[in-house]
Order: C-alpha cells, then structure tokens, then sequence
DNA sequence: TGCATGCTTCGTTGTCGGACGAAGCATACT
DNA sequence: AGTATGCTTCGTCCGACAACGAAGCATGCA
C-alpha cells in the first residue's frame, strides 16, 4: 500500500494555512495569533489549523507564557513548500525558468535556516556550559572569561554588545529565532571562522 | 504577493489524484482509464481531475487515437511527489530516517525517469534524421547504414532487434515510454557508452 | 455502415470542511 | 483580587467540490 500523500498536501492546499506555512519560512517562530493576522483570518480559524498542521507533523510548537510560537518542523517542510514555490512560480512564467531570477520568485525563497537555529541554540548552549556567557534573566551577557576568549579569537568587543535589549525567554530575540543575536551572534555565525565555531561547541 | 501555492497542493491534495500521480511517478505514460482504474473512480470523474492536473501545468497529455496519454509533465512535478512521500512516511515513522531504508518507502520511491525519456525522444529522432533507423509505420527498422554504424560501436546485432513488435505510435512501446526500446535501446542507454551516444544525439 | 471503445459534458446529489460568533479556559499584568 | 490578553472549544452556517448516472462526441474496427 502506497503511503498517503493527499493528507499532506491537502493540508497545505488551503489559502489560510499555506499563506501561515510561508510565513513561516521566514525561520522565525510566530505566533498563533501573527499567523492569523498573515493569513487574514480571525484567532480561532488559525488556531484549528495550526491544530492540524501540528498533528500532521508539519508544524513544532513551543509554548512560552500565554504564548504559542510555530515554527516548520524540519528541514523537509521548508523544501517540499519551496518546491511548491517553484512549480507554482514555473506555471506562472514556463520560461524564465534558466533566466535571470525574477525578483519575487527570489524573495519568496527566502532562506530557511532552521538548522542554523537548532546550531544557534547548541551553541549557545555551549557559550553558556563553558562559562562564556552568562543566562542572566534579563539578558545574556559576556563573562570576563568570555570576554577575553571572543576577543583573542578576534572579535572587537563593543561593550554594548552584551547589553542589548534580549528577552528573558530564548526564542523572543529580536529576530525571533532562538540563537544568539545581536553584534556577537553575527560575528560568530560568520562563516569565516566556522572553524573556531564548531571548537565551541564541540 | 506571494504565489499561490495552496493551488497546486490543493490539486495533490485529494485522494484520487493524488494517486493518479503516484501511479504515473513509474514514467510510465497511462491512459485515462488506466488511471480511473488505479485510482478507484469513474472514467467521468477521472476526467475532470487530468483535466485540471493538466490545465495546472502538472500532467503532459498526448493523444493517439482515441486514447490519451499522461504523464508527469515535468521532473520538478516527480520531485515535489517524492518530497511528499519522505514527509508522509517520515511521519509514519519518525525514527528510522537514519536507519535501514524501510521497504516501502524505496518501493514508493521507485525512480522517475523522465529525463531518459526525453533524451531517448532526442535519440530517436536523431537516430531517424542520420538515417540509421527507419521509421516504418509497422515498426522501427534499423537500416543497412545503422546495422553497420551500430555493429562498428560494438553492438552485437542481433537480427530479430528490428523486427520486434513495436507499437506503430511512438507512445505505446514494451515498455510504455517513447524510447528506443528493445536490444538497441537497452544497449545504447548502457553509460559505458554514453560518449557515443552523445555522438549520435549531437 | 454499423458497433464497440475511450473520453467528455451536463445536471444532480451528498459530504466535507472552512469560516465566524459566542463562550470558556489559561496565563500574565497591576 | 480584578482585568486584559492569547488561545481553545462549541455550534452553526454556507460554499466548494468530488462522485456518479445519463447522454453525447470522437475514433477505430469489422
């Protein structure tokens, strides 16, 4: 017996529920009710569908508060949607395809980074297990340790960095996704020093 | 504006078409009842659905006679058909990704060879306009120069290979793909030789 | 010229599910 | 405590659409 594909793509072959889907792609953990306003429909539609895009697999939650953060639940959901981003695009335009990218197409492909999420939060993990950083509850902040540390491996240490606004829970950062942001969270995702990176963490 | 893709899944997203596709994920071209068969309904219904498979770009109809044949319209489409099928049977069974490839899914997973279909559609035709072939309503026959090109490549010719039944319509051969097939198809298709074969195209 | 086969169109029926209002529960803020 | 906010559950309504029977075309075969 073949597996059952319809489910699937049944679920997504709903306006409110793909225009959520897409957004999430983004990478950023949203919550019920942002989706219910990206998708145009009131909180208790979006709840029974983010319901049964959980049960499906599709989605992971996370509850923080009163609060629900969505986000894709792995690495596959982002391809299959930009596949669908593709096919849909191809219809729309059939031969542009080998020419030079339209614009939109490229937007909608927006870079789904999930899996530097899952590093960010193992390495932040790291940072705070070898005492680099601290878990403070308003804010992480750089140890004295780590402030030595980042900047013999480089990083010009600007004292702000570690007092920046962040909020208490991990996936409410400014950018929504749960790894280290701010001046430091850059630096040390810059793929230059991928190397020193990986030494954190492992 | 974002593009739509809930169209498209919404399209996958029902039982009976969905299943329509799976049965043609093989490269296979089937007919319409073929399909309405394999999937369980009515010629009528089945209509209606490869019409608007068709129409949405996903299915390639070609008709020979009174029967119409379809197929994938394109390898993006089988890509985004097996992108499903790992999300579905990874939600089956969440844990095995790693392991042992499960029966199953290697069988649903069966390869899409609508590439070699098209390049088999070139081959022909080339093989038609240098003359090594014959394109007899009854049958493809090679001619004395193919017998001589393809026994100078190494081919071992054996003189029932142009006389095989072969389906007057390019469509409907053994093997229900508009390739050469037969002893000189298999032995051309062989990548060991797929410097001459590109000789032959090109 | 019939007859069979393959596919389509039309009209009808029945079902599924998306949408929201209203009410309920949980958590946070003062 | 009270109030606000975020999410859920319930009940209802309504539109969309898959499915089929019946009839109609088109093509191929005898």
């Amino acid at each position: 017996m073949q597996p059952d594909i319809s489910v699937v793509a049944g679920l997504i072959g709903d306006r409110a529920r793909s225009r959520m889907l897409l957004a999430l792609m983004s990478g950023k953990a949203l919550t019920a009710t942002e989706l219910a306003l990206d998708a145009d429909i009131t909180a208790q539609t979006a709840s029974v569908h983010l319901a049964k895009l959980t049960e499906a697999g599709l989605l992971r939650v996370s509850k923080q508060g009163r609060h629900k953060y969505f986000r894709l639940s792995h690495t596959d959901v982002a391809q299959l949607l930009e596949n669908l981003l593709n096919i849909t695009a191809g219809a729309i335009e059939p031969d542009i395809r080998t020419g030079p990218a339209d614009a939109e197409l490229r937007m909608a492909r927006v870079c789904y980074d999930h899996m530097a999420g899952e590093l960010g939060v193992a390495l932040f993990q790291a940072l705070k297990q070898q005492g680099l950083v601290t878990d403070s509850p308003d804010a992480p902040e750089m140890t004295e340790k780590g402030q030595i540390f980042f900047a013999d491996a480089g990083f010009k240490a600007d004292l702000r960095t570690g007092k920046r606004p962040v909020c208490r829970n991990c996936l409410d950062w400014s950018e929504r996704r749960d790894h280290l942001a701010g001046q430091l969270g850059q630096w040390i995702l810059d793929p230059k020093i991928k190397g020193s990176l990986q030494a954190i963490v492992f």
